[in-house]
RNA sequence: GCCCCCGUAGCUCAGGGGAUAGAGCACCGGCCUCCGGAGCCGGGAGCGUAGGUUCGAAUCCUACCGGGGGUACCA
């Protein structure tokens, strides 16, 4: 069983999802292009949000409004666009506590809301609302900042100073990942790469546990598969594992190494055990690397036992807890006292046979991340089935001195695997395994990842694997997105043949429906890079990148973009050419999805 | 029993206090003298049930029904 398999729930300590809180002054001046950049790499949300603020507290200096004491505000993207870029429905909310009327009270607000940039219009609609219309020569304007930053547009600074470690998969070492592991995989990868698109400094470990009985097991199981390579009818151990990679692995310790381990008289021997396990730790970090997730640092669990200075991180954390008086000893085992910390009930650290639980290790790992490296947030990534895990936990985190709301743990439910109608049996037992590799090689990274991410990890999901690999990529959105970016560089293509090239000069002239729609499109990314690191929620990406294509699919379908009579528009529309392939990169490679210039 | 996740269109799923609930697939009907038709446009159909909170509930609360997971001196 592996920790990949855990499951559980996004924090509750995440931070509010988009609750803007002001901290400097009202906005003031002109805006040249520059600043207005670097603006944008706040998030347009941000400034609009001031802007209303500012707004809101004139209200009360001018006595327009009584005083209130100060509120959230909630700056929103109505879902119709007659309702403007933005709204807020802070009018609504302050109705009662005001006693005015929410259309009397948004007026106000919306009377003293300057029109300056980025906004260019200012609407009250019943009941209460305040909508917001961005000028569209500023959203043009910011098309140029978009091709400059390439695919790391809609990186945002939210997460600037703050160490975050992403830990996902940490399968066991004793087989081969499974289709579950490479959800765990996707998701933790993204997570990470969102995360650091928000400004957070982040790294992404995966723990190894090769520690402990399942390791012992997995060595006598090798042990006799090795002397069976030589023709010796040795049984298996009782619930040894009876995958046929473990065949595979005794041949290749037999063409290694020949009969070294023949004669042993210990079972399993210590190298072999040894050997073994960095094989099957090889292989997982290539299937890994076949979905193109790679590690930052792969911590091993039996490292938590060697002694540095004397004493290793796990004989601390277990004295931390006995000088918390958080341990407590009956039935011949050690317990940790979690019903003290409002746990049903208490969970064994040490066996009565004097050997420490999978669980005790875990604290041992959790005093490392938290108070040896220092990371302010931990995320471990795990399957729901190890849902009853997180919260002592957490309740350990706090007892060995971190801060047990900083542990966050993202549960992903289960994946079930089907072809078309038929369902694909996904048994732990012998024989029946859908390994990850094997997933991969039917369906390809790309589609392998963009379908893991479509939903979100509360949800179970079913994985088709004849829409993921259909030779028809109509069924497959990974390459309508990738098409959509292949088709920018071929516009481009085109363009340079025609001697057209992109430019600034006209960009005024981008103002059809579809235009607007592809520009709105492209420039919310980082407000989303936001929501989704905050909340952790990276599955957004496949429907941004998804709508995204679909926003320059209908602007080619309708505009044409290369037309040599008339250079002017066409060097505008290159322009935006350029920002929607900008922006579908962005998104592709936080999807971790190739973006090919041709298919 | 207790704990966690999920019930939204025929199917797979987004949306998780706000204005007329969305996408893909499937189905039906349109669109190629033109930059890649791997495309575009149009059409029908839905928030498990019952209460509650709220100016406003698919969204929050309670109960119930249904599906999945957990509840070890396993990991």
């Amino acid at each position: 069983m592996s920790r990949s398999d855990r499951g559980g729930h996004p924090p509750a300590a995440i931070p509010p999802d988009i609750l803007l809180f002001w901290t400097f002054g009202p906005y003031s001046g002109d805006l040249t292009v520059q600043e207005s950049n670097e603006i944008m790499a706040r998030a347009t949300r941000e400034l609009v949000g001031e802007l209303v603020r500012n707004a809101l507290e004139l209200a009360q200096a001018d006595g327009a409004l009584p005083p209130i004491p100060p509120i959230e505000l909630r700056i929103e993207r109505p879902k119709e666009r007659e309702h403007g870029d933005y709204s807020c429905n802070v009018a609504l909310r302050l109705a009662s506590a005001v006693r005015m009327p929410p259309m009397g009270v948004a007026s106000a607000i919306a009377q003293r809301i300057l029109r300056t940039e980025p906004i260019a219009e200012v609407d009250v609609a019943p009941p209460g609302f305040i909508n917001l219309t961005l000028d569209p020569e500023w959203q043009r304007g910011q098309l140029l900042a978009v091709i400059e930053a390439g695919d790391e547009w809609g990186r945002t600074e939210v997460g600037a100073g703050q160490r975050v470690q992403v830990e996902f998969v940490s399968a066991n070492p004793t087989g081969p990942l499974q289709v579950g592991n490479g959800r765990g995989a996707v998701l933790g990868d993204a997570l990470a790469s969102v995360l650091d698109a928000a400004g957070f400094e982040v790294e992404r470990e995966y723990y190894i546990n090769d520690a402990g009985a399942q390791i012992r097991l997995f060595g006598r199981t090798l042990f006799a598969r090795y002397q069976q390579q030589f023709g010796r009818e040795v049984p298996l151990p009782d619930g040894g594992y009876q995958g046929a990679y473990m065949i595979d692995l005794a041949a290749r310790l037999k063409d290694e190494t020949g009969e070294r381990w023949l004669e042993s008289s210990d079972d399993p021997p210590a190298d072999l055990t040894e050997r073994g396990l960095e094989l099957m730790v090889e292989q997982i970090r290539e299937d890994l690397a076949m979905l193109r997730v790679e590690f930052n640092h792969w911590q091993r669990e039996s490292a938590l036992f060697e002694a540095a200075n004397g004493a290793s991180t796990y004989d601390v954390a277990m004295n931390r807890l006995r000088d918390g008086s958080f341990v407590i000893e009956k039935e011949g085992a050690v317990w940790f006292r979690a019903e003290d910390l409002g746990e049903d009930k208490d969970n064994v650290l040490i066996r009565s046979s004097g050997e420490p639980t999978y669980f005790a290790s875990d604290v041992a790992y959790h005093y490392d991340k938290f108070l040896r490296r220092g990371f302010d947030t931990v995320i471990d990534v795990w399957g729901a089935d190890h849902q009853g895990h997180v919260a002592r936990t957490r309740a350990a985190v706090s007892a060995v001195g971190g801060d047990g709301d900083a542990l966050e743990v993202l549960l992903y439910q289960l994946v079930h695997l089907r072809r078309g109608e038929e369902r694909v049996r996904m048994s732990k037992r012998t024989g029946e395994i859908v390994t990850l590799r094997e997933l991969v090689e039917e369906v390809g990274a790309d589609a392998a990842r963009f379908f893991m991410l479509q939903r979100s990890a509360d949800a179970q999901m079913d994985f088709d694997l004849e829409a993921a690999a259909s030779a028809d990529p109509r069924q497959n959105p990974a390459s309508y997105v990738k098409y959509a970016h292949a088709r920018c560089a071929s516009v481009m293509r085109t363009a340079s043949d025609a001697g057209l090239t992109a430019s600034s000069d006209h960009l005024d002239l981008l103002a059809a429906d579809q235009e607007s729609v592809l520009i709105a499109e492209i420039l919310r990314l980082p407000e989303l890079v936001e929501d989704m690191a905050l909340k952790r929620e990276p599955h957004h990406l496949t429907y941004y990148a998804q709508s995204l294509a679909q926003a320059f699919t209908q602007f080619y379908d309708t505009c044409r973009i290369v037309v040599p009579e008339e250079p002017q528009r066409s060097a505008a529309r290159l322009t935006l050419t350029l920002a929607a392939q900008a922006a579908l990169a962005a998104a592709l490679r936080m999807l971790g999805v190739d973006a090919p210039d041709e298919m």
